[in-house]
DNA sequence: GTGAAAGCGCTAACAC
DNA sequence: GTGTTAGCGCTTTCAC
C-alpha cells in the first residue's frame, strides 16, 4: 500500500508532467502516454523503468489534459435534488457502487429543489464536459431533459420519460399504488384513504394505481394532496381528523410521508394498526428501523441507481443506441403497520404478503 | 429562464469553440475570453456581440481547456464515506450549500468504506486537480492525509486532526460526552453506559468525555464498544443484557446506535425512558421523527459542512496561510426518551433543558 | 481596449 | 515497439 501520492513540483515550480518522467527514464513522452494507458504493447522492461521513474517523481496524469486530448472524461454528471430523503441517498449507493466498478468519476450538483436552480447545475456539468448525464427524480421540465439530449446522453432514474432518446430507469409505481390497495383490501379493509406526494416525482403514477384498484375493487377512493416529507404527513391527517373522515388505513406518498402519518395519529390516541393501519412507499432504512417496522412498498433503490448508472455507460461507450426504458418491479413488504380493520379477524394471518 | 443550452457542433461537426464565437462577433478570440470571464475592460457593445453570438451558436466554456490554461478547476474533491448514516447526508446538504455560493462545483467519491479504498479516491480527485480537499470523517490513516498536503490542500471534517497544516472542522465531542453524563445524572441516574462508536470518528473524544464526567461525580463507567450502526446498538444491549448489567441510563455512540439500544430494550419489555433513559447523539432527523423523539446531543451539521468548505475555499484562494481547527460546540435536545430512574422524582421538572 | 502568439499537459496519427 | 508531430480549447503575457 504505497502512500498517496501528490502532483509535486518539479525543478521549473511546476507539476511533474509525462515529459518529466521521459526526460527522466530516458525515453520519449509518447511511450510514457502508452504505459500510462497500459497499453500492451510496450516491453516489460521500459515499462518498468518508465513507471519507477514516475513513482519516483510523483508523477500524477492531469486529467484534464487527458479529457481535453482524448474528448472523453470518464466523468458521469449527477444532478441530485435532495438528499434529505434517505430514498435518495439509497439511490446515490447504488449509483457510486457502479461507478466505482465501471472506473468512472462523478462530478454532482445539486438544484436546490427547484427548477431554475437544477437548469444552472446541469450547465455546470456540461461545461465539464461530463460524458454522460444521470438525472434523479429532476423538478426540470422535460424540454429542459431533452435539450441536454444533444451532445450528452442523458439518463432519467424515478421518473418515467418515454419522449425522445432520454434513457430512464423507474420502478412501476403504478403497480406499486396497486399492491398497496390490495393489501389494504385483502385484510378487510374497505374505507382506504391515499396522502399522495402532490408534484413529486412518481406521485401522481402511484395515485394513479391507487384509483385503479379502487375503483377495480368498488371502492370509494378519498386522496389527500400534500408532499413527500414528514410534516405533510402530519398535515394531511390533520386534514382527515377535521374533516371527520377518518379511514380505517392510510396508503402513505412515500415512508416519510407514513412517519409524519402515525405519528399525527398516535398523538390523537390512536393506535397502529389496531384503529389505523398505515402503509408506506420505497422501504428506505427509515421503515425497517425496527422501532418504525413499518410496512411498505419496496423500491430496489440499490438496484435503481446501479441500472441508472450503467445504463448510462452502455451509452456513453456506444455499446447501445436505441433508447431504453427499464421498469423494476416494485414489491410488498409487510411488516408491524397494517392489520385487520377494528373488530374484525380477516383472513388467516394479517402478517403474510399478499399479492 | 433561457432553456438548457448545450454543447453543440460547429460546421466541422466538433464542438463550438471560443473561435467560432470570435468569427461569429468579428472579434478576436482574446476578447471572447474576457468577455466569458467578465472582465470590466470591453466595450459595452462588442461585450453584447459576443455574448449574442456565444447565445445564438450555443457555446458553452469547456471547463477543462480553461483549467489546463488557468490551472485553477474551481472544484473541490470530496472524499465521502457513508451516505448510509444520515449524519453524513446532513454535512454534505451544508457542504453542497456552500458550493453554490462560492461557485465551486463538486468532484465526489467514495472509499468504501475502507482506508484502500479511500486512497484511491483521493489518487482520483487528485489527478483532476481538484482546487482542494474535504475529507468528511476520514478512515484515512494520517500520514495519507497529511501526504495530500503538498500541493493541494485538505481540510478534514467531522476528526479531530491537530498535526501539520491541515485544516479541520469538528465538534468538540469530548465537550458533548461530558453533556452527555450531566444531563442523566441530573436527572438522577447513577448507572449509566456507553455504547460507544469504536474505531469511528469522533467516537473516542465522546468516550473520554464520558469518563471525565462519570469519574467528576464519582460514578463508575461502563463502556460497551459497539460502531456506528443500528445493529451495533442491538448488539450492545444484548451484551449488557447477557451480564446482567442493564442500566438505568444508556448514552449511545450517535442516533442509530441509540435507535438499535431502544428497539432491543422495548423488545424485552423494558419501557423507555420509564425503565432505561436513552440518550442519542448527532441530532439527525431520525432523533426528531416524532416517533423516535430521541433525546440526543446536537451536532450542528448544516453548519459544519458549510464551515468545512468555506475554511477550504479561503485556503485554495490563499485569503489565509495558517493552519485553522475549528471546534463547534455541541448541545443537549432534551426529547421524550430520557428521565429520571425508576421510582424516583427527581427535580422538579425532568423535561428540562440540563447544561 | 484589442489582437497575436505562446503555451497548459496530454492523446493520436503516422512514420520508422 | 518507439519517436515525431499536430493539435485539444482555453488563458495569458505582451505589444499596439
Amino acid at each position: 500500500m504505497s502512500p498517496v501520492r501528490n502532483p509535486v513540483k518539479n525543478a521549473q515550480g511546476r507539476q511533474v508532467t509525462m515529459d518529466d518522467v521521459a526526460r527522466a527514464a530516458g525515453v520519449s513522452r509518447a511511450l510514457v502516454s502508452l504505459v500510462m494507458r497500459e497499453s500492451p504493447k510496450v516491453s516489460e522492461k521500459r515499462r518498468a523503468r518508465v513507471l519507477a521513474a514516475a513513482e519516483r517523481l510523483g508523477y500524477r496524469p492531469n486529467a484534464m489534459a487527458r479529457g481535453l486530448a482524448s474528448r472523453r472524461t470518464h466523468t458521469i454528471g449527477v444532478l441530485l435534488n435532495d438528499l434529505h430523503n434517505p430514498f435518495f441517498a439509497e439511490i446515490m449507493d447504488g449509483i457510486f457502487e457502479a461507478a466505482d466498478e465501471l472506473e468512472y468519476r462523478l462530478l454532482i450538483g445539486t438544484g436546490r429543489r427547484e427548477a431554475a436552480g437544477e437548469r444552472r447545475a446541469v450547465d455546470v456539468l456540461l461545461e465539464h464536459r461530463a460524458d454522460g448525464l444521470l438525472l434523479v427524480s429532476p423538478r426540470l421540465p422535460l424540454q429542459g431533459i431533452l435539450a441536454c439530449g444533444r451532445g450528452t446522453p442523458p439518463v432519467v432514474v424515478g421518473r418515467p420519460v418515454r419522449e425522445g432518446h432520454v434513457d430512464s430507469v423507474t420502478t412501476d409505481d403504478h403497480a406499486g399504488g396497486k399492491l398497496a390497495v390490495r393489501h389494504l383490501a385483502a385484510l378487510g379493509h374497505t374505507r382506504i384513504a391515499h396522502i399522495d406526494g402532490g408534484r413529486g416525482a412518481g406521485s401522481s403514477a402511484r395515485r394513479a394505481g391507487y384509483m385503479k384498484e379502487m375503483a377495480a375493487r368498488g371502492l370509494g377512493p378519498r386522496v389527500v394532496s400534500a408532499e413527500f416529507t414528514e410534516v405533510a404527513g402530519v398535515a394531511a391527517v390533520e386534514r382527515l381528523l377535521a374533516a371527520g373522515e377518518l379511514p380505517t388505513a392510510i396508503f402513505a406518498a412515500n415512508d416519510l410521508v407514513a412517519a409524519g402519518a402515525m405519528d399525527r395519529l398516535e398523538d390523537e390516541g390512536l393506535r397502529v394498526p389496531d384503529d389505523v393501519s398505515i402503509l408506506g412507499y420505497d422501504n428506505t432504512f427509515l421503515a425497517a428501523l425496527h422501532h418504525m417496522s413499518l410496512t411498505t412498498i419496496d423500491q430496489p433503490r440499490l438496484e435503481l441507481g446501479r441500472l441508472a448508472l450503467s445504463t448510462l455507460v452502455e451509452r456513453v461507450d456506444g455499446v447501445r443506441t436505441k433508447g431504453v426504458h427499464l421498469r423494476l418491479e416494485p414489491s410488498l413488504v409487510v411488516r408491524a403497520t397494517t392489520g385487520p380493520p377494528r373488530g374484525q379477524t380477516f383472513g388467516s394471518d394479517p402478517i403474510s404478503v399478499v399479492q
